[in-house]
DNA sequence: TTTTTATTGTGAATGAGTTCACATACCACG
DNA sequence: CGTGGTATGTGAACTCATTCACAATAAAAA
């Protein structure tokens, strides 16, 4: 290997940072805002102010995708939007499919919010006898035996994983068989998936330790150290 | 105002990284589990290699709030995981009122785990005539009309905003109003809070774009920029 | 008691993400 | 058609987080 020539390895894939796809999401929800409000443009100083974010930073998250901008002007509201939903991947339907239909499956299986974004539900999986051939908004519950068939016939992309923390990394491990390459989990576990399997983990009670912390002591550290040490 | 000599404000209040409660809430949780399989210490490179973390991580994290293990040995799991529930505040019980009893809401009260994390539902408040009076799991819904004098006469400390998108900012104006200083919100919309409350917003929709995204272009931002460009 | 072995705690180095600052470019108006 | 005003796009500077690497030190073995 020649070591003396610069490799010309200039990474073609520049790797996105997650904040930036969580702050595009943000970007989405507001420029459907500025639409409703009948804005044609906007600039990224408006569209920070709004989200209590830095023009710098709006610009700097756009200009990874493209120039979606004119200089003097600003960004055009509604172009924008969609060009945002096409990055995000949003402008199509997902195929859904919800594992465990307890109270947080069930509240899942009602919210509009899914269905309004393009990710449709099309298959719901329990263990339970008593729920399975039950119907939840036009779907029969199936049993989890069948989940690895049925998720590769029914052309399942996406799995929400409702089940106990106990039960939760089992599911996990067979969707990964079934060829599943996205999982959203609400079980209060870190479920391991293999690097090509994108998983994210919605932890209810992680989120309330965290306001519990910066509750106890205001983001500063001192009192955490004295009481840690005196306990 | 001297300018010459340099301000000794080494500040003492050293702030702790998002990222760094996040991770002590992982290993909260891997030390309960290690209690429970009878182990007695633990070594970072242990404790990283179960939560898919670097030994050196573990040991960051730690050190921000003192030295609880030792060297050549490890950590003592059970006393580490006391000082930590120490650290987040959740070696206490919190008071929390839930904001909209919808779908969410719903499986929120019957959600046994923020219970047993001492995250006990004090008030339900809702708007609906048909539910105001109603029971959950003993707990007598009340008019959000008296939401702020209720929260202030019930001691609630944390609130939980399981409203739709349209109301929750209203909501959050309230709260803030009666004093509340930490929130979860439910709600899929950015909220604006004063600086000095804590507001932790669940928005799924954003999770499964994010999902959406790595799904569409596995990390790489190539296929987005042609894509979006020839759009 | 001394040596070996293991693992912590932490400054220093590296890397990632954010903000700055300004050249560039477009629109509007005269 | 030229000039002024304005906001983008981006390299460079900076700030914050992670990883490295090793001295410090405790336990176990000899």
């Amino acid at each position: 290997m020649s070591s003396h020539t610069t490799t010309p390895k200039k990474p073609r894939t520049r790797r996105i940072s997650e904040s930036t796809i969580r702050r595009l999401s943000i970007y989405y929800r507001a420029l459907a805002r500025l639409e409703a409000e009948g804005y044609h443009t906007v600039s990224s100083k408006e569209l920070a102010r709004r989200e209590r974010l830095t023009p710098a930073q709006v610009r700097k998250d756009l200009s990874f995708f493209g120039s979606f901008g004119t200089r003097g002007l600003g960004y055009p509201v509604s172009e924008l939007r969609g060009k945002i939903a096409r990055i995000l991947g949003i402008d199509r339907m997902w195929n859904v499919a919800l594992i465990g239909v307890g109270n947080i499956g069930s509240a899942l299986v009602a919210y509009k919010e899914f269905q309004r974004q393009g990710f449709h539900i099309r298959r719901i999986f329990d263990n339970d006898q008593r729920k399975i051939g039950s119907n939840h908004k036009g779907i029969m519950v199936s049993d989890i035996a069948d989940l690895e068939s049925e998720l590769k016939a029914s052309k399942i992309e996406i799995t929400v994983i409702a089940v106990p923390a106990h039960a939760a990394q089992d599911v996990a491990d067979r969707c990964v068989r079934a060829g599943i390459k996205a999982m959203l989990n609400f079980a209060p576990v870190n479920l391991k998936v293999p690097d090509d399997v994108c998983l994210r983990t919605e932890n209810m009670s992680m989120e309330l330790e965290y306001l519990s912390f910066s509750r106890v002591n205001q983001g500063s550290v001192e009192t955490v150290l004295l009481d840690a040490e005196k306990a």
